[in-house]
DNA sequence: TGGGCATAATTGACACGTCAATCAGCTTGA
DNA sequence: TCAAGCTGATTGACGTGTCAATTATGCCCA
């Protein structure tokens, strides 16, 4: 007999979310790993590098990057104050507005993407999908969906 | 007609890749910032004073502290340096060995341990658990079983 | 037309994490 | 016994991430 809405995970549910929650922290400190070691980048110079190279021109507004990739605009600006250094892009003027800034791939940035690429999805199938079965990889999927829209609804 | 082992991921299971990912990261930021909210604690600070919290006179020997978290021993340092700074923890010489360092947690951060704890775990209800069906929380703990196996044996 | 507001992007301050180097104290074997 | 090496812990340098403030430009309408 419940005494209704239950307040407080159990202890198997607890359990869950750990496991969750650290075994997420180390599938992406193994990627990580990898791709630097493969190639010199982190995961957020190849998200950065992605989105320029599926960007028509190669380049790309710095808000319509933030927005392709998910990230804060002031994350954008450090990240890519950062890779400008390493010469993996530049920033140039935008013609159209003077405030703003377009982002381009530069020759060094599309070298160690293309030179990252194919370790990068053989490590995702590695680390994450050979290490599923079919089914365990569809419910992936759909769990997350039902986190996503759950956080939706909040 | 299978050429072999398959090199790359179909865009299907990127797409879940993406999902696991991305999902991750949303749902731990929005934990750490209800977190934050709450108590004024990351989420680090929070694997600490539980720690702490649960050992024996509620103190542990720093390397201790860093193998029941799971974390390296230079982050353990700094991550206790800011927190010492505030004042939610000590640290104290070690009696046995003269090199060691003993952490013992301050009267502030039981307090504030303790003033956080239920709202974590409604959160993680309310985050987590409730999002799922109980057969899709099993599932991701079987999901999250097998990432781990797969890694510890590569 | 020009003052007020919105928007694009950057900056600074600070928390967090990793790696490599360092330091001090323990341990041990010729 | 004492030099060599191991271990516990810290430090510095740097990359990463967030928040709040700032700068500069565009836009709109009274």
């Amino acid at each position: 007999m419940s005494t209704g809405t239950r307040r407080f995970p159990t202890q198997a549910e607890l359990g869950i979310w750990r496991d969750y929650l650290e075994t997420g922290e180390a599938v992406r400190t193994e990627m990580a790993a990898r791709l630097h070691e493969a190639s010199g980048l982190s995961t957020g110079d190849y998200a950065v590098l992605l989105a320029l190279s599926e960007a028509p021109g190669q380049r790309l507004r710095s808000s319509e990057l933030a927005a392709t990739i998910g990230w804060e605009r002031s994350r954008v600006s450090h990240h890519l104050g950062r890779m400008e250094k390493r010469g993996l892009i530049r920033r140039e003027e935008c013609a159209t507005d003077n405030r703003g800034a377009e982002v381009v791939l530069a020759p060094d940035g599309l070298a160690a993407f293309q030179g990252a690429t194919r370790p990068h999805l053989r490590d995702i199938r590695e680390i994450f999908v050979d290490a599923l079965t079919p089914a365990q990889l569809e419910a992936a999927g759909e769990i997350a969906a039902a986190l996503r829209a759950h956080l939706a609804r909040e």
